[in-house]
DNA sequence: CGAATCCTTGGTCATTATACCAAATAGCCA
DNA sequence: TGGCTATTTGGTATAATGACCAAGGATTCG
């Protein structure tokens, strides 16, 4: 595999990182609905606000959301919305999975 | 975030990160061309026949791809083709935000 | 059987990811 | 200004990943 090749691959690969993560599909689903600032993501997930503003910082840098501050809150929002694709496809991996599962039990 | 919910994104997650790493977006892309054995496989990445085997048994475990033994080879083939559809929303990730740059340059 | 080929698995090590706490920063308001 | 809230960043401990080599099946074929 050559170089070239290689850094295109890594480049493609660290988005889907960003997305590979509970936490941070939690996120990208919340924000499909709307926007939200660190302080109601962090709630919502109950983890420690470094670690949500961590895992925020994690999405914009491959793109994924973008970051908007007014006041002393920072608003996240989905940037690029086609990553909710991932979801339906995600979804029939598992459905596959399952009906096999479920001609071996049978 | 309740146990339930969690326990449905790990579940999720677990697919996406199998596509997290830039071999196995190699492998993936092959695979959607044609079905391989692990020694083709290997040949192409150029890394040890046991890094690679292992990238397909993270494949396999997530349910994205299927193998199957004839003779002393092993083929592995896409198992859920709608994986492809990641990469289309990868490309307008890295699109809007090579746009984005652009605009910062001029 | 024994050798050769193909693949997987065990072991080890370096790197990366992730969680938390604590501290620093930024903006608002009394 | 000083305190309050919201967020980020530094530090650190632990877990997960990923790479290689070596060893262990499985299968074919002489």
């Amino acid at each position: 595999m050559d170089k070239t090749t290689l850094a295109r691959l890594e480049a493609r690969a660290k988005i889907i990182k960003a997305m590979a993560h509970p936490t941070r599909l939690f996120i990208v689903d919340e924000l499909s609905r709307q926007e939200r600032c660190v302080c109601e993501m962090t709630e919502m997930i109950g983890a420690d606000v470094s670690t949500v503003s961590r895992h925020l910082t994690v999405l914009r840098n491959a793109g994924i959301v973008q970051d908007e501050k007014r006041g002393t809150m920072v608003f996240y929002s989905l940037r690029v919305p086609c990553v909710l694709n991932f979801f339906s496809c995600v979804e029939s991996v598992l459905e596959t999975t399952a009906k096999e599962q479920m001609k071996l039990v049978r």
